[in-house]
DNA sequence: TAAATTTGCGCAATCGATTGTATTATTTTA
DNA sequence: TAAAATAATACAATCGATTGCGCAAATTTA
């Protein structure tokens, strides 16, 4: 084929080989009733033609496109990286395409992914929501059309849809609880939106904890801002100025905690020795900030096959009705250094 | 329109309209023959209706999907983050979608990937290869069909692509001149795979600089892997067992450097004192090792801004040739206490 | 050997939007 | 007011693959 030559479709190859498209058409995709012979010139004389499969035409009569559509909010984490293999992976076994978009933390782009996605005819999607998504409309036509929707990780309060998560206010629990088992009276939290499961969940576990501790919780220890590395250096200068200075800090995130570590270190704050601190995902960061931070790890891959299977499986029986369950998956605490109170 | 409910066509809006369904296509894509009041009442009664228009009749009539397919090694870093951020405005200005795609590093799957571009009727493609990628037959098909084919910062050395990259010969260059200026004479050099121009080109840079301050190149000093952190920890076992030690390293990453200088710290070495460090990419790492990374920064955004208005250029003028012409982007040399020798 | 199956293949409709080429309605020009 | 020009709309072919149905040939069964 040279350049600007036409695409050989399936009724140049039946013209060439004087039978019918629809026999090519069957051929091409193993079709039971289509003579092995035919079969194997068929597809002999396809690839000697440089034939390429016009999906558009293929979609239009199937209806479906065999592409599903995957909105995350950023795509620059390590995090997301492996969500995103793994979806992928299970995806492609099983001969799915993934469109990818990053809503850059904003519902306006969120929605309008959503809207690409639906003129793009994804056969499912996958979510996982911005910091400012205050409702969820933009995926009812989905819904309407039968389109299986699912969100991961940063999901929405809502039974309708499946959703796969971890247990965030067990693990913000767990990691309070043992800052409190170090000694710590005072524990600054650092969080973002309280829209998002995963930020408000934490908050959750982290006063359930002290609750049980028998630690009064104060309004004025809880920190929100965007978790960003500036947001940290921020989040120091605060917490420089409370008076007392806290004993703990425990961030939702490391981006956050890490650049909050340095500032309060610039400041003459040692670390742990002052103040303890805990994040949350185990960025590689955490091996490289010293001390060493302590944080929840989770594996990302493994929630993207998670989730990829449970879509496939909707896929796979979309006549019949299933119910939207939540998959949670397990996550570990590790902990390292900042939290460990010298004695 | 309920579940299960039939899509709207132009036909549904043109039956209950009374005119003819080319008028409604026209109207809903404002063609300039159609009356105003009956492209409103069209607009109108499609909104109504739910109508969705139905890319796959839409991009089967056209022949084009008004796709670009983009295939990166790895999503994970903010470096690739920005450049799709970069691209997606871009093109998203000019009414195309992104298809995203990771290699994961092997040209196994950056082939696969590529037909899945071609199958799904991509209209442009760009890419940024993976490390074993040895050759780009793999492209061939897209330029056999006129659909235009970009690459980004891993080039090819091959003059019949455009290309877009920062000038690595010359950042290296600098870098180990830098180096060279504060007293070192044994300079470690770790980088990639010699496939890729930004690790070719870097090492040669290297190697100049050396020659130019009259230093001798010395094969042993050159440490090739995969630049990821676990290489870093064993590169630094590496040059442990040098004798004598070198005086400085020059890692192609910043990841690979910053893990090869927290095990080098472990072992005793004092940084800078005993050696200089120098990385590549500004990541958010370089501000968190201690001491604080030398390294190159580039803008992943405007690289991304562009490709993508490179890929839009050509575009627009299929038609016309084109000549494949390169755009080097500027970097700067940002330099930070690893690389200063104290007096 | 006749009847019943199975195998292999073709016909033709269909999926919706687009667009070149009429055709009709309206406005402008002479 | 008739002719010319323009605006507005309709007709019908087209883009390629898929698939229900029908038919003939080959094979199996009775």
């Amino acid at each position: 084929m040279t350049v600007g030559a036409k695409e050989t479709t399936i009724y140049d190859i039946a013209a060439k080989l004087d039978i019918s498209a629809a026999t090519v058409s069957r051929a091409l995709k193993d079709h039971p009733r289509v003579n092995k012979n035919t079969k194997k010139l068929i597809v002999k004389t396809a690839a000697e033609m440089g034939y390429l499969s016009n999906s558009f035409a293929s979609n239009l009569r199937k209806k479906s496109s065999n592409i599903i559509g995957l909105i995350v909010p950023r795509l620059n984490s390590n995090f997301m990286s492996d969500v995103i293999a793994g979806i992928e992976k299970v995806l492609n076994n099983n001969n799915y395409n993934v469109f990818i978009s990053q809503s850059l933390e904003t519902m306006t782009k969120e929605i309008s992914n959503a809207n690409d996605m639906l003129v793009n005819r994804v056969d499912g999607l996958m979510v996982s929501l911005a910091y400012d998504t205050t409702n969820i409309n933009h995926f009812e036509p989905f819904v309407k059309r039968n389109i299986p929707v699912i969100f991961f990780d940063r999901v929405f309060e809502q039974d309708d849809y499946p959703q796969i998560y971890i247990d965030n206010f067990k693990a913000a629990y767990e990691i309070t609880a043992h800052l409190i088992k170090q000694g710590s009276k005072r524990i600054v939290h650092i969080t973002a939106s309280q829209l998002r499961n995963v930020y408000s969940d934490r908050l959750a576990g982290y006063k359930k904890a002290l609750e049980d501790n028998n630690l009064k919780f104060e309004e004025a220890l809880v920190i929100i801002n965007n978790l960003s590395s500036e947001a940290g250096h921020e989040a120091a200068n605060q917490i420089l100025k409370m008076a007392p200075l806290p004993d703990a800090v425990f961030s939702a995130n490391d981006i956050c905690a890490v650049s909050c570590m340095q500032t309060l270190k610039k400041n003459g704050i040692r670390l742990p020795d002052d103040l303890l601190f805990a994040g949350f995902n185990n960025d590689p960061l955490t091996c490289v900030i010293e001390p060493n931070l302590t944080t929840i790890n989770y594996k990302g891959y493994e929630m993207g096959e998670v989730a990829a299977k449970q879509m496939i499986s909707r896929l796979m029986n979309k006549d019949e009705f299933q119910p939207a369950h939540n998959l949670i998956l397990k996550y570990e605490l590790i902990v390292r250094e900042s939290s460990l109170r010298n004695k």
